[in-house]
DNA sequence: ATGGCGCTTCCAGCAACTGGAAGGTCAAGC
DNA sequence: GCTTGACCTTCCAGTTGCTGGAAGCGCCAT
């Protein structure tokens, strides 16, 4: 199979498979003519490669499921625990998102809007506001 | 005043104010000896830019309102607009992740953690499964 | 044989820094 | 006066995960 049907087989685009290839997620061998030639196992891994991205998992996370994945004798929690760091994460991350939105909300809110120069905003930023963080 | 000096009171690193000077958002001249001339302005602007990038404007967002800041014609709205189209980037931020840490922890939820192979999460992966999404 | 796709490689770029190497400067201490 | 060490300088590379584009083959149909 080539690099072509993989790709609307699997939903990862060309160019990110060959990417994948580079960083040693898929090995496919090569046809005569230099083509990558895909099997169904490899449809199969970059879907799932995919589903995992989509989750939020890091490369290296992928790798690492990946070989789990494929490893008859794997534990679940080695999973569970993978998933569980990739969860905290996500919360940090959500955490942080939310106090500038809440900051920003805040800003906006208090700022007029309209035709004159004087901003909250501009003021919050300002180093000359003692509300610093820091 | 020299970048280390300037670093410190305005809590952007040096690299990070020489990162901001290749791309023009300070434009410090420079002494005798070749080393980069601050201000206390320099300091000012710095700090603008710091509280700015931790709000999580980029950089692009920080160079429009460093210039809204030092227009003393500017109105209110300009500013108000690109705070708010940041927020809204915000929100799709948060709400792609906790879409992700939704079905994240779910499968969290179900998964055994212990000795045996089978883990649930790995099943969502895996193509195999009918509930994939796109 | 001529299109027009599809495949190949390699290089560059995105965002926003950060680390490190190689080297010049400056003030202090002996 | 010389060395030490903390600064400063520049430039290059790496981070994350692709994505776009150029140049050049292969393959199939007309």
């Amino acid at each position: 199979m080539n690099i072509g049907d993989v790709a609307r087989q699997s939903g990862v685009p060309p160019k990110t498979i060959r990417y994948y290839e580079d960083i040693g997620l898929v090995r496919p061998k090569r046809s005569e003519n230099g083509y990558r030639a895909f099997t169904q196992k490899h449809v199969h891994k970059l879907a799932f490669l995919g589903r995992a991205r989509a989750l939020g998992f890091t490369i290296e996370d992928c790798r690492t499921l990946l070989a789990l994945y494929e490893d008859e004798n794997r534990e679940s929690m080695q999973v569970k625990a993978v998933a569980e760091e990739h969860l905290r994460q996500i919360d940090e991350k959500i955490g942080k998102l939310q106090s500038m939105k809440a900051t920003l909300s805040e800003l906006i809110d208090k700022c007029a809007g309209d035709h004159r120069p004087d901003c909250p905003i501009l003021a919050d930023l300002s180093p000359n506001n003692p509300s610093a963080k820091e």
